[in-house]
DNA sequence: ACCCGCATGTAAGTCGTTACATGATTCT
DNA sequence: AGAATCATGTAACGACTTACATGCGGGT
């Protein structure tokens, strides 16, 4: 079992959801740590199905092409419980801009500079709309978020995961940028 | 030119190197985020050679088999630089703990706790591991690492992101493990 | 008529891991 | 004699990306 897998069963746990749903909540979505285009999930979907984890059952619509919803099975749902328990394998970190700092040494400062500063600027962005997602959870799914056994808990501590990683980037790529370049721009010249 | 002849170049303009040095550099190292197996290394390596971007003389050696040293030559020190401060191609995160996380909820309490709080612990010790190599660049690289002209504060930068994500992730693990579980068992069975 | 969103697939290529393969030298 | 480290390669496989391919229905 591929951990794909396991992410579209985690999907699918929660609600059935169709190859083109599934793709769109994949599409690099918010506090969902994992991410994989429609090219990779129809051929795991029909894997899943031969492995007797998920079914599917055509549903007709009028105004638009008809599609394929699946469902999760008693042994999909006994395969993703047993999976969560187990420790991960430790994967390698492999981070280009974190590669990039490494050889920074040999680049013009004002130059590294602007590029951490980027950087930084993006993973604040994301920061506050992580933020601004969470203000909505706590406010609207006041329960859910304080019982463990709820789906909204476990998206509330998937945001967390991607709040803290966020500020802590950003707080590098600053340091990193002030630290190689100093000066910030007084007025940008126009651009992004 | 990929990632990895990015980081081989990295390397290898800081000292030259033979395969099986760069090989034990990548072996998921301190400070480097990157990591190679040996079986990439070399082909890597044989393609850097054939773009004129290292060259290679063998070294003789009485007590040891004979080896490869690899030189960075004057186009791949500017292929390098060049790459160095433009922005890296944005890649989605995958994150297999943070996965679970997203389906924690259908686990049992105690069983999650035990898991996430495993991981903290890993965290935690490479934060430790981290702070040491820390103290010791501070102690005994006082001036480079102040001087962003210097490899030693490249090192110190990719250093500082270490442990800012091993900090991240450790009190995020540490928060879940409380939140699913709570009760941390008041003394182990003997076992990890 | 053309583009966009919905909907589902296959094929080719790249990157990385695991395994296969060989050989020298040193230590026990 | 066998294990461990140094040293360099190739081959098979799996995961993921990019591109190819098709077709319906609605809006401009």
């Amino acid at each position: 079992m591929t951990t794909l897998g396991y992410a579209i069963l985690g999907l699918l746990a929660r609600e059935s959801l169709s190859g083109y749903d599934l793709t769109q909540r994949m599409k690099g979505r918010v506090g969902f740590f994992w991410s994989a285009r429609h090219s990779q999930i129809y051929p795991e979907l029909a894997r899943l199905e031969g492995d007797g984890f998920v079914t599917h059952s055509v549903v007709e619509q009028r105004d638009r092409p008809d599609k394929k919803v699946y469902e999760i099975t008693a042994s999909g749902l006994q395969a993703l419980k047993g999976w969560i328990t187990q420790p991960p394998p430790e994967k390698p970190t492999r981070d280009e801009l974190t590669l990039k700092a490494y050889s920074v040494w040999l680049a013009d400062g004002g130059e590294a500079a602007r590029v951490f500063r980027e950087e930084g600027l993006k993973h604040e962005e994301q920061l506050a709309r992580y933020e601004e997602i969470r203000a909505r959870m706590e406010d609207e799914w006041r329960e859910g978020i304080s019982d463990p056994g709820s789906p909204q808990f476990a998206s509330y501590a998937t945001l967390r995961r991607g709040i803290i990683h966020e500020r802590g980037y950003a707080e590098w790529c600053r340091w990193l940028a002030e630290a190689v370049g100093g000066e910030v721009p007084i007025s940008g010249r126009g651009g992004a």
